[in-house]
Formats: structure tokens, C-alpha cells, sequence
DNA sequence: GTTACAGTTGACGTATACGTCAACTAAGGA
DNA sequence: TCCTTAGTTGACGTATACGTCAACTGTAAC
């Protein structure tokens, strides 16, 4: 079940390109084992790989999804010190979801009263339309 | 209840810089009224400039807050032909919200048990710290 | 062995979203 | 009238996120 993946299999499954892959690389968001010179990436990596595009989507850029993918996939639990900070970014970073949220709730509303005006207006000239070709 | 705000204003109301207002002016954001070359902005610029930041907050490229905005902000109803077309951006740009909200609730989620652990963790420290120091 | 092909490392190019600076202008106060 | 201040238009610079091409390499099949 960990067959490693070509840089070209992983580039078509998340429809990117290998300098894409690379370039995350090159980011820090993603470390694929090597033989060689060929890079060799992992399930690991590949769970990596979709958080960073999930943070994408969202708006962060890549050093922003670097932080977030390090939260959930961290090396060892460290001491008090890390902890208080790994709860700190946690906590920064949530805010700036729920802020995502309440603007993405906010668009939905509107955009379903703009639709509702769209269908109404729509209805008026399909009536019309009836009427004058009766 | 119409007085326009200067550029200065805007800015630091949206903590923007005039700038980034002009920027957006330039990409059809936003057309403020001129009072020869001075640029007074109205509360529907600033309006506009409301709906184009929350874009920006998610993820969309200025060209897209251009094209969402022009969606909420339209200066004629149109024809049934530029109604439909209307609808369909509309469910366009609804489905990737719903995709946002989805990435959201996913690391909302993750990040939920991560600091959950790390609370736990903390908390397995601070007994060790209380039962060394008595 | 060699041919084909996938992969690699630079290096430069490009689109987006502004920052920064220079040079000019228009308006209001001393 | 002169000066200060806010605003204007270029023009070039910069960070991010890759695209693109060139030149080389390693590996697998014949």
C-alpha cells in the first residue's frame, strides 16, 4: 500500500504540472524521498499535498498553507513552549476561517436574493412572451 | 447622507492604501466621480469596494471580485438572454463557495483534534511539572 | 550498446497585485 | 503671492506562483 508515486502520477491525480510540484518543493511543502535523482513521493506526501491545495483554495498563499500543513503533520510533540505556540496558531489560523465563513455566508445570501430577482425578471418576460404569442 | 470620501479616507477606512484604490479603479473595481482630476467616492463605490474585499478574503482573483460584484451591482435587468447567462455565473460561482465552505469545515475539523492533543499534551507536562515540584 | 523517454537542474519569462518614487497640479491658508 | 498639502499620472520595482525552454542525466527496453 506505500508504492511510491512518479512526479508525472501525482502532477495528472491533482491535475498540476511537475514544475508545480517542484516549486512546492522548493516551498517546503512537500519533501519526496529520492533514488537517485528521481523524486519518489510518498502517501505522506501526497496528504501533504492535498491540505496545501485544500489551503489554496482558500486563499492562503503557499508559505500560509506551509504553517498550516506543519500544524497537522508535526515531527515530534516538543516541549510547553512549542506547544503554547502550535495552540496560538491554531487559534490565529481559525480566525481567519471563521472570517471566511461569515464572508462566504454573506455571498451566498446575496447571491441567492440577486438570483431570486433574476428568476422573477425571468418570468415576467416568459409571460410576456406567452401573451403576445397568443 | 451622500457626502463623498477622498481617496485618503477610503483607505484608511478599508486599511488600504490609495494605491491599491487606484489599482482597482484600473481593473474596473470600482469608478469613482471626479471633481477635475480629484477622485470622490461614493457610498456605492464604497459598497463595491466591500463586496471586492471579501472576494479577496477568498481567494478570488480581482478580475473574479470584478465579475461577482458586476453580478450584485448591475446597471440594467438585460434581456432573458443576459438573465440566463446571469443565473449561470451565479451557479458557477456559488458551486465554489460551497467548495470553500467545504475546505473549511475540513480544517476547522483537523484542527479541532490537533489542538485537542496538544491540550492534552499540555496538560500531561503540567501534571509531571506539579508531581516533580511537591 | 544505444535509443527513447521520463526526469532533473538552472535560467529566464509572465500574470497578478500592488509598492515606491518622481514630476506635476490644484486648492486652501498666511 | 507664495507655500504647504493632498492628489494625480506615469514608470519602474517587487513578491508570489508558477510556465517555458534548454541542456543534461538516468533508466528501461530492444
Amino acid at each position: 500500500m506505500d508504492r511510491p508515486y512518479s512526479i508525472q502520477q501525482l502532477a495528472q491525480e491533482f491535475d498540476l504540472t511537475p514544475r508545480a510540484l517542484r516549486f512546492y518543493e522548493d516551498k517546503g511543502l512537500i519533501a519526496p524521498a529520492r533514488r537517485g535523482t528521481t523524486r519518489l513521493y510518498s502517501d505522506r506526501d501526497r496528504t501533504r499535498l492535498r491540505l496545501a491545495l485544500r489551503g489554496k483554495r482558500l486563499g492562503f498563499s503557499l508559505e500560509e498553507c506551509r504553517e498550516i500543513i506543519d500544524l497537522y503533520d508535526p515531527g515530534q510533540p516538543g516541549g510547553a513552549r512549542q506547544l503554547l505556540r502550535l495552540c496560538d496558531k491554531i487559534r490565529e489560523h481559525r480566525a481567519q476561517l471563521l472570517q471566511k465563513l461569515r464572508d462566504i455566508e454573506a455571498t451566498l445570501g446575496t447571491m441567492g436574493e440577486v438570483e431570486a430577482k433574476c428568476l422573477a425578471e425571468l418570468l415576467k418576460i416568459d409571460l410576456n412572451v406567452r401573451r403576445v404569442s397568443q
